[in-house]
DNA sequence: TATGAATGAGCCTTCATTCAT
DNA sequence: AATGAATGAAGGCTCATTCAT
């Protein structure tokens, strides 16, 4: 019994959270209301605030689920940078893979949004998500780069990660059309 | 007379709007209120609503002097891409320029949201924009690249734009320390 | 001038009218606002304030017009009464000419809505007419009459009244197959 | 607990719906604002909420009620015919009730003005209703009507549907003085 | 006569949150 | 653990009316 609720509970807080990433996903944190994601989940309102005192305790963890998804999928390429793959093409698989992933890119500006409109909490969770992003690519820049060119690592890293970011946002917007593999090469070159 | 009421009346759309702006910039559009707005701009809300009848009609209003503001500034850079100025230094100080004007990008970042969450028409006046804005820095780019790097043009146009917007959300997420001049000088070597 | 002024404010007045009319035969007057009316007539809000000092006294002449030509209708179909036709076909065409003039017949409603809701001036200007109407039938019935059936007048003039009214609202609701000529058969019998 | 919760539930649906219909059948439909329902229920318009989501749905579940209440009588009138009581005296019976029932015949047409000012739905649900008593008033005639006088039946029903809504309105007009009685004796010659 | 800017009260609806059970 | 009834503040919007010009 004792253990059966336990993963019951388990089980409920999945659910709740899949629902929400789901909802915010498709409509943003912001137009997504409580009673949407109870119902959306079979559940109660009641049991959603037992889960979660807040919404904004749904937006963090959420939050945090986006982001390790992305430094996952991060280390992901850059063991590839190490085989013998070319890495301007991995560079371009970066972009588009990041770009296409719709859903999930727009739920990264609705968190971004939700962050900079005074979320300071969320703010710093970015702040160092992007950090770590940074030092990933640099840390991949390392690897491909001659010797004579170390010193253009963190402009590089830089470049590709607010390139990637800015790509993202046109992307969403409907510009479909962005030079990835050119864009990749100029970077790389 | 009827001159004093004309001019009334052009002072208090103006001051709408200023206030507006001024409140979005702060807050975002979603969590400014007609009421906010209002009550700082010391009118009533049936004022309001005989300027704007819609909330929307107000963030267009916004959004339209934003974008033309924007567009305006990268003429400017662009004309001194001519001059005798390092190109290199000039691109710094676009990303410098843009990065910095917190609020107007605090600003840029809301109307983007509010496009992608689901307004068509802001969408598409966005991504007029953008294109706008990336055929300007394709001219610029041609004045100042060798012949032999004329095919570059187009990436790196999209480059700039996507790395320059990209940088905005790191510099609003507090990230204020990327390198933009070594970014700059990378993009141009 | 002050001819053409007077000249020029009996059309305004009139047009003001006539416009609301329109208005209140599609929308009903409660819907229909004042805005309405000044937009589709090409004139201010001041100017119909001018003439019109409240809604109410809008309504109260729109009432007007539509009692007195429901009066001159009626009195033109008794004087039929009195010539070579059918007084049954007289009748049906009686119910057809009141139940089709469809605007009109919900301008009708939307006017007792208005009575009913509490306006007891307009209540009691009905009450007058109805009173009017049902004369008018009577005097009409007692035409055709043979001597012995007089005693039925009173009954078949409030008959022949309600059941027009009645029809009416049944055509507004969409009921478009009562059997007219056979009610009028049935009540003249 | 359980239990007190899903009566207190009932009772607040019920609260809800008698107040409405008590200020319905006051001021109308369009007149009476949920504030002033939650008002007089002694709730928070939250709580209205939700259980109506929409003034509309409250709309029709008290015009639901309304029209189930006269199907109703209707039926009971009817009982009646094939008793030992005189037709007459039962038709007569008919118009009273109906016409003296005053808020409720306010109510009435307060409900026909909202399904003919644009609520098709309502507007719908009024015509089966009509259809429904047009029937059973055949129905009632059919049994009490000679052989030879079957074939008025269809125009009997139409002229006693009519005429009693119609005599409703001028009821409400504030024509009280009616000759019932005459009517039905007339209309059952 | 005519205008239109300005108002304020009110409307319907939404929603995060609380709490007794 | 789970429920769902209840709340109240707020939001965007509408509109009859006033009034200085």
């Amino acid at each position: 019994m004792a253990v059966k609720s336990k993963i019951k509970g388990i089980d409920n807080r999945k659910l709740i959270l899949d629902t929400a990433n789901t909802l915010f996903k498709k409509q943003g944190a912001q137009k997504t209301s409580l009673s949407d994601i109870a119902k959306k989940a079979g559940i109660s309102k009641g049991t959603l605030y037992y889960y979660y005192t807040t919404k904004r305790e749904l937006i963090y963890d959420i939050a945090r689920d986006h982001m390790e998804t992305i430094t996952r999928a991060l280390i992901r390429w850059l063991k590839d940078m190490s085989s013998e793959i070319e890495p301007m093409e991995i560079l371009a698989h970066v972009y588009r893979t990041v770009v296409n992933a719709s859903q999930r890119s727009k739920l990264h500006l609705y968190l971004i949004e939700e962050a900079i409109s005074g979320d300071k909490e969320l703010m710093k969770r970015f702040r160092a998500s992007y950090t770590k992003w940074n030092n990933l690519l640099s840390d991949g820049f390392a690897r491909i780069l001659p010797k004579n060119k170390k010193d253009d690592i963190p402009a590089l890293a830089a470049l590709a990660l607010t390139s990637i970011t800015g790509s993202l946002i046109q992307h969403q917007l409907g510009n479909k059309q962005l030079p990835y593999s050119d864009m990749a090469r100029v970077l790389l070159k």
